[in-house]
DNA sequence: GGTACTCACCTTAGCTGC
DNA sequence: GACCGCAGCTAAGGTGAG
């Protein structure tokens, strides 16, 4: 569906102008060479998306997230923003300032579909269009001014249609880079005032030159960049708003932050940012982490759970076609320090045995008494894999003979593939190690699949068989439309 | 008193080889 | 042979984002 007429607006001319006419008024994206980059961010994604099929609870605050008291909030709509619930912070501070909100567990294979609708329509709009995260996406509109009008009428036409089409809001920020964009787009969100929600403006463009005024007066904790920790570095000499940080000398942001940070920052500031809109990003790292109900304490039970987690780290590592040189644990003990180790492989591997060759002896080697709260295993370094063969392969080769024996890694290797194909056909949960399985309810095994558990681990005890299948009395959960 | 999961990137330090 | 500077790699920790 097409949206319905858009009011003229200063920005809506598509057509290059010379800066010759500059003085005339503001120039438009994409005038002179600039780019035109718009940045989409879904309002409230993961709790629009239960709304569509839970229209009760439209205007009540509803909060998706960990149900567990180790769980985080992923998200909250307006409503619950209001009583101060943010995503990230923990469900149980979440239910304290907001008792009466609706809490949902996340349904994140649903929020990937719904993505993927999503992006079908930033699709139609230009081939350049970098996804952030499964709620917002860069689009590099500029080789598309001259067919669909200009960068605001992109705009209105791509939140027009995820709202006809979708059923769902967002806000679009636009501006010369990716940078620009993304502080636009937060511009566009609806406010939390005193009076209640109000409607943001939907759609914020910083039109090329105009990039100064916008930014120098933001604080410096809105850059994409300054976390918590930076921000108190700042703050240290004297720098709050971006304006600040502008004015101050590069080499004293090198001497706060380092080299990299330093300079980066400076050139945000000064709106230097020329990194291209990237659709095809290449993967750099695959990893899983678990937070567990109750602490883990022996080596035993954390090798179980890396099994577990080789398994469906070496998976996803396969479906790349890659393998990785690099095998890292992560340990968070109960006091929440957290530790790494790492070991790098003469040679990229591909199945789970693998990885636990190297995990294994790094798990032996740290001391657990204090008990362990959170267990992780990934892999980097990728690099083309050592030749895998299947055991047909390897028969027709002659490296094996029927019936004699062939090495652990070659066995491996053919058991990987075979496990893949069931997979493929029957599902991630079809197929995998025995230590996965979940307890038996009367009702079989289970497996208990990484991954599942997004936000925390919800208030059942571990490893039970039903876990997150069964919609709970407070969470009647009717299939999404 | 409470802090998930996934991924990217940076810094620092130590080691090795040239 | 000892030392220096440099580059490259590895390991570990930290920060930030969404």
């Amino acid at each position: 569906m097409t949206p319905g007429p858009v009011a003229p607006h200063p920005d809506d001319r598509p057509t290059a102008r010379s800066r010759a006419d500059a003085s005339a008024g503001p120039r438009s994206l994409g005038d002179d060479g600039t780019r035109a980059v718009l940045h989409v961010d879904m309002d409230a994604f993961y709790v629009s998306v239960e709304l569509r099929r839970r229209p009760e609870l439209v205007g009540r605050p509803v909060v998706v997230g960990g149900t567990g008291p180790r769980g985080v909030v992923a998200a909250a709509n307006y409503e619950a923003r209001r009583y101060g619930v943010f995503s990230a912070m923990p469900s149980s501070t979440a239910r304290r300032r907001c008792p009466n909100a609706v809490f949902l567990p996340g349904d994140h294979d649903l929020y990937a579909r719904v993505s993927a609708q999503v992006h079908e329509v930033f699709q139609a709009v230009t081939p350049l269009v970098e996804p952030l995260a499964l709620d917002e996406a860069f689009l590099d509109v500029t080789g598309s001014l001259r067919l669909l009008g200009s960068a605001r009428q992109i705009a209105e036409l791509v939140r027009g249609r995820i709202r006809d089409e979708l059923h769902l809001d967002c806000s679009v920020g636009g501006g010369t880079s990716k940078f620009i964009a993304k502080l636009a787009s937060k511009q566009a969100k609806p406010r939390i005032t005193d009076r209640g929600v109000e409607p943001g403006d939907g759609v914020v463009l910083v039109p090329p030159g105009e990039e100064l005024g916008f930014l120098h007066r933001l604080p410096v904790r809105a850059l994409w960049g300054v976390g918590p920790s930076t921000f108190e570095r700042l703050q240290r000499v004297g720098i709050r708003t971006v304006g600040d940080l502008a004015a101050t000398d590069v080499a004293v942001l090198v001497r706060t932050l380092g080299q990299a940070q330093g300079r980066h920052l400076h050139d945000l500031a000064w709106a230097r940012d020329d990194r291209p809109v990237e659709p095809e990003r290449a993967l750099k790292s695959i990893g899983h982490e678990e937070t567990f109900a109750h602490d883990r304490h022996t080596h035993d039970e954390l090798v179980r759970e890396a099994v577990r987690l080789a398994d469906a780290v070496s998976t996803r590592l396969r479906a790349t076609g890659q393998g990785a040189r690099t095998v890292t644990i992560k340990v968070r003990f109960t006091d929440f320090q957290t530790l790494t180790r790492s070991h790098t492989l003469p040679s990229p591997v591909t199945t789970a045995a693998a990885i636990l060759e190297a995990v294994v002896p790094m798990v032996q080697a740290i001391e657990l008494t204090r008990g362990v709260r959170l267990f992780g295993v990934s892999v980097s370094g990728f690099g083309e894999p050592a030749e895998q063969l299947s055991l047909d392969d390897l028969l027709a080769r002659g490296d094996a003979v029927p019936g004699a024996p062939v090495s652990a890694a070659q066995e491996w290797e053919a058991a990987s593939e075979t496990i893949d194909a069931i997979r493929g056909r029957f599902g991630a949960a079809s197929i995998g190690p025995a230590s996965s399985l979940a307890g038996s309810d009367g009702r079989g095994l289970r497996l208990v699949r990484p991954g599942a558990q997004q936000w925390g681990p919800d208030h059942r005890p571990d490893h039970r068989p039903d876990a997150g299948t069964e919609p709970t009395p407070t969470d009647p959960r009717p299939p999404d439309p």
